[in-house]
RNA sequence: ACGCCCGUAGCUCAGUUGGUUAGAGCGCAUCCCUGAUAAGGAUGAGGUCACUAGUUCGAAUCUAGUCGGGCGUACCA
């Protein structure tokens, strides 16, 4: 026998309570165990950094990343799935910095790889356990004892691995990147750290002449950054780009510059037209350099113009000064070129040094000025103006960032660019839009890839140069490095690695160690490897399930995981390294920002975990458009709407089950019994149809499709089930009827339990495991340790879900029937009239009339197939198909289909046709609808009309009033709290009415309120509860007394 | 600044290849029902489909531009 629900029920002490029984009974690691032997189902987990807590784009991945486990687990595959650290990086390096109070390359140097690296080790994984905590109050199931972290020794080796297979495959190279640099750190910054701090600021924007050599003319370049003209080594123009040669009419001289151009500087100067050019043609021609600093590197290839298409015309002179040192695209534009130049005449500090001896020592921007005056006496500057534009600051001093060249050791991912669009085609994307879209774009201008950094807390770059004559060995293990050091190594630190040295039989010199460490992305794109630190360990597991077939995370990880797992998956296998991917969108606060915490503008997480629960919460992140990859703005309202709309019902049809239950002793023990009554049957056969809708989106990771249908089901269990059925359940008789109906609804919750156990883990669990406790059928000791149910086939029956369609539809118009024209549904009317056309439809209705009368309180329910006395027909035209027909003709045609006539209607409705301008149409071709006629209690909607009939005789009157208190002495019960069982005495004194009704209903009233008495006359003294009514102005006093 | 996504009722969102009176839930108002009660039902009010221009017999839907939000990329020289 089933015991009651607990009368009332806090969801969140709920989910603690089945929180600590998972714990005692090793649920997850059972739901795993359990499959052994079976198909695998590979998960990755994509690792956060631990230097943060958690927040709701984490739990919003978490979710996706525990449901679409669990539920292929129920499947029968067995899914392992483990947490990872993200250890390395630049976010805990600056996070010690603050610690240390230091800033930058120089100051880590001062106080010392070892020690800084020290404190990284010491303060990374400080957030973990608060990680876990929230982690798991969300219900998501995932090993942390097995987790894998980046800065492992088994980690970083599988690094060095991956890192010496694009080695052997020379994908690897050194060359220069441009990167932010801020002069009073000292530092480069990641361009994430660049985009910190952009400000709209005033710039110099000048236009300066370059002396053409072969030509007795000039090009005119514009800069905003004075101070990089030094640096300069190259113009570059548009090659489609048309330039004009001009004559300057004030100084004589003859200038270049963009057609498109002319208009702007017209405005100041007057200029004679001398010849129009194709950029293309001004390729290779040779200036003279501005400065003589760099004159030297002519020899090398300096001081052309070179050609590319990202040049515009947007603004400056459509002739670009190039200084490759300081500038992304110059630097690519002047390698492409074939060229290796670089001229980087700067400190750390910002400051100029040689051989730009002129403004040695000086700031650079604070050169800016001195440079344009120099320029401007010696005739070379052509326009001075100002320009407000943005620019990137430091995000820690405040100060403009510089943009200089460094040393860097790239993949060359665009080697090998088809590939990884070619990995890219057999990848699921959700939403699908982005595997063509934002990722596909970004793989089409793939460019190589920087992953070395001049940083200490990272995996350090396997390369050892020899110091005399530059040759590198790559290593791919410890066994190796070891071996050639002749040491025992335990850590691949920087601190350990750095100081080994060693020396090659035959060569001179000593190999040591490159400075950089890799980019935390590389380390997080070789994870599938890493974690299970293949290849030195799980050779076969690994080969059998590469390509995972799941992963999640959210659209900012398209640059970032996602790439990164794709270019190595590409790089070393040719393989697309995950099957599945889920991409949800950014979760905002409420107003549209992003969430920020000095705004406040949204709850913390432990809150609404605390107030509403992990399941409301999961539901509403799923039933949001942010797993179609969409933003969400994050209400609290919207997580409460959940419980109200799905677990409160949920919760109610279980307590409902379970009191009634409890009072016949029945339980699942008695044995299941088959129903012969339509209500189960129907609600059986909706519970199949609802178990094949979320399998086949769930297969197609669908989430976001998933809870409508929830929803709905949870709708017909009990706005129409459990409403319609309840007499069943409370009928004071045990007959066969009554387990029948509680076998269904138990059927009914328990495999309700397990479709939405991946979503609702803790409330289908306890639902679950308390209902089937004395279940023979149902051993299992959590919902989670089940399979996913298989659509009963034999349980189905379309027809039957049609037919309950069509009476809900005529109960819904009935209703509202009643309620425009203010008819107490207690009181009976005599008669319905339901219309149905369609033949089956007439059928049904007729086989089901007892729920229509039931729930529209009538004594009869009339079925016709003809409605023309209760409503007009109208028709409209049916756009789709007539829009071809008559293209520019449909307005007129609109018009005299609207003004047909009601027997034309009838006729094509019994498959007549009509003429209209010069086309023969039928019924497909127009729209027919009915609306009620005036005078007639019918409404009409979908093909369904219904009609009330509202006369009352003194019979129904006196059933009403007799329905009337029978609905006072319920109430009367439940505010004097007797069970639903107890028997009650009922004395009652009143008008006359009342008198009449019960001479006709007493027993009636006795039966529904469980009465043993009933006594017309003065109230005892003596009662549990009492009151006087005025019912529609008949008065009357009633008192109960439990017996 | 550029690329991608988004803008529909007070709020959160649906809206298939262009088609009929633009929908749902919540909230609000009125009424109803109720021994599942932290409920439930019906009805109603509430919309310039961000804006502008175009294509079309017909646009929330397609095109171009403007404005606003998000993500990403950026000293576009």
């Amino acid at each position: 026998m089933l015991n009651k629900a607990p009368s009332n029920v806090s969801f969140p002490k709920l989910e603690e309570d089945v929180l600590k029984k998972w714990e005692e009974i090793d649920a997850f690691q059972k739901s795993i165990d359990n499959r052994e032997g079976s198909k695998e189902f590979t998960f990755y987990d994509g690792p956060p950094f631990a230097t943060g807590l958690p927040h709701y784009g984490h739990l919003l991945a978490g979710t996706i990343k525990d449901i679409v486990p669990r539920f292929w687990t129920m499947k029968g595959f067995k899914v392992d799935r483990v947490f990872g650290w993200d250890c390395h990086g630049l976010p805990v390096e600056n996070e010690v910095e603050k610690i240390l109070n230091i800033s930058g390359k120089k100051a880590i140097d001062e106080v010392g790889v070892e020690a800084f690296n020290n404190k990284c080790r010491e303060i990374v994984l400080r957030y973990t356990g608060e990680w876990e905590k929230t982690v798991k109050r969300m219900g998501r199931w995932v090993d942390f004892k097995k987790g894998y972290k980046t800065m492992d020794l088994d980690f970083m080796e599988s690094i060095w691995w991956v890192f010496k297979q694009l080695w052997d495959k020379d994908l690897i190279y050194k060359g220069t990147k441009v990167v932010p640099f801020s002069a009073a750190l000292g530092t480069a910054l990641s361009n994430f750290e660049a985009g910190q701090n952009y400000k709209d600021v005033q710039d110099p924007a000048i236009t300066i002449l370059f002396k053409l050599i072969d030509d007795d003319a000039y090009m005119a370049a514009w800069t905003t950054t004075p101070w990089t003209l030094p640096s300069n080594l190259a113009l570059c123009v548009g090659p489609d780009i048309d330039y004009v040669k001009v004559l300057d009419k004030e100084t004589g001289k003859k200038i270049y510059f963009a057609q498109a151009r002319l208009s702007v500087y017209s405005k100041k100067k007057e200029f004679e037209i001398l010849e129009t050019v194709k950029g293309s043609q001004l390729k290779g021609l040779k200036y003279e350099p501005l400065f003589d600093y760099f004159a030297d590197l002519a020899e090398d290839g300096a001081f052309q113009i070179l050609n590319d298409n990202y040049v515009s015309t947007d603004n400056g002179t459509g002739i670009v000064h190039t200084a490759p040192s300081f500038g992304e695209d110059d630097n690519r534009i002047v390698k492409e070129a074939g060229l290796k130049l670089d001229a980087c005449p700067l400190d750390n500090e910002g400051l100029f040094i040689d051989p730009v001896t002129d403004y040695k020592g000086q700031f650079v921007k604070d050169a800016d000025k001195l440079i344009i005056r120099r320029l401007k006496d010696e005739g070379k500057l052509f326009d001075h103006s100002q320009i407000v534009h943005s620019y990137p600051f430091c995000y820690r001093t405040d100060t403009p960032l510089l943009y200089k060249s460094i040393s860097s050791w790239y993949v060359n991912v665009e080697s090998f660019k088809d590939k990884l669009v070619a990995s890219n085609k057999n990848i699921r994307w959700v939403p699908e839009y982005i595997k063509e879209g934002r990722f596909g774009n970004w793989l089409e201008g793939a460019r190589d890839w920087a992953i070395s950094r001049s940083r200490s807390w990272g995996t350090p770059l396997p390369i050892w140069e020899n110091n005399t004559n530059g040759k590198r060995i790559c290593f791919g293990s410890v066994e190796e490095l070891e071996k050639i050091s002749g040491k025992k190594i335990n850590d691949l630190h920087r601190e350990f690695v750095d100081p080994i040295t060693f020396t090659v039989d035959g060569e001179e010199g000593e190999y040591v160690r490159v400075t950089e460490v890799l980019d935390c992305w590389f380390e997080s794109g070789s994870m599938p490897y890493a974690q299970k630190h293949y290849p030195f360990e799980n050779v076969k597991w690994f080969e059998e399930n590469f390509p995972a077939d799941f992963i999640a995370e959210g659209i900012d990880q398209t640059r970032g995981w996602f790439y990164t797992l794709v270019v190595l998956g590409t790089a070393l296998f040719e393989k697309n390294p995950f099957k599945n991917v889920i991409v949800n969108g950014m979760i905002l606060a409420k107003d549209g920002f992003k969430m920020s915490k000095s705004k406040k503008n949204y709850p913390p997480a432990e809150d609404v975990l605390n107030e509403y629960g992990a399941d409301a919460l999961r539901l509403f992140l799923i039933n949001s458009p942010v797993v179609a990859g969409k933003d969400l703005k994050f209400s609290e309202e919207g997580v409460k709407d959940l419980i109200r709309a799905v677990i409160l019902p949920l919760w109610n049809s279980y307590s409902f089950l379970t009191t009634y239950s409890h009072v016949d002793g029945w339980g699942p023990e008695k044995g299941l019994q088959k129903s012969e009554n339509q209500m189960d049957q129907w609600i059986l056969s909706k519970l199949q149809s609802l178990i094949e809708q979320v399998d086949t989106e769930m297969q197609n990771y669908n989430l976001n499709k998933v809870v409508p249908p929830l929803v709905d089901f949870v709708g017909y269990l009990t706005n129409w089930y459990i409403r319609l059925s309840r007499r069943r359940f409370w009928k004071s008789e045990n007959d066969g009827d009554k387990f029948q109906a509680y076998s269904t609804l138990y059927q009914v919750l328990v495999t309700f339990s397990k479709v939405m156990a991946p979503f609702l883990p803790f409330l289908t669990d306890y639902i679950y495991c308390h209902l089937t406790k004395d279940d023979a059928t149902e051993t299992f000791e959590s919902v989670h340790l089940n399979d996913f149910p298989q659509p009963d086939k034999s349980l189905q029956n379309k027809e039957l879900e049609l037919k309950m369609d069509l009476v809900r539809k005529a109960v819904e118009l009935g209703r509202g029937l009643r309620a425009k024209h203010q008819l107490k549904t207690r009181q009976p009317l005599q008669s319905v009239t339901v219309v149905a056309q369609d033949k089956n439809n007439k059928q049904y209705f007729i086989e089901l009339n007892e729920l229509i009368k039931n729930e529209l309180n009538v004594k009869e329910v009339v079925v016709s197939n003809d409605e023309s006395e209760l409503v007009h027909r109208s028709a409209k035209p049916n756009l789709k198909l007539l829009g071809r027909m008559y293209g520019k003709q449909m307005k007129e045609a609109t018009v005299l289909i609207k003004e047909l006539d009601e027997e034309t209607l009838v006729s094509l409705s019994s498959g007549g046709t009509v003429n209209i301008l010069d086309k023969e149409l039928g019924e497909e071709h127009v729209l027919i609808e009915l609306s009620p006629k005036e005078g007639f209690v019918v409404d009409s909607d979908q093909g369904v009309t219904v009609a009330l009939d509202t006369d009352l005789n003194d019979d129904l009157k006196k059933e009403g009033l007799a329905r009337e208190l029978v609905n006072r002495i319920q109430n009367l019960r439940k505010d004097a709290s007797f069970e639903v069982s107890d028997k009650i005495n009922i004395t009652l004194n009143g008008d006359d009415a009342i008198n009449e009704s019960l001479k006709i209903y007493g027993d009636y009233l006795k039966n529904e309120t469980l009465a043993t008495n009933l006594d017309m006359g003065i109230l005892p003294d003596k009662s549990d509860i009492s009151e006087s009514y005025d019912i529609d102005g008949i008065k009357v006093n009633i008192a109960v007394t439990r017996n």
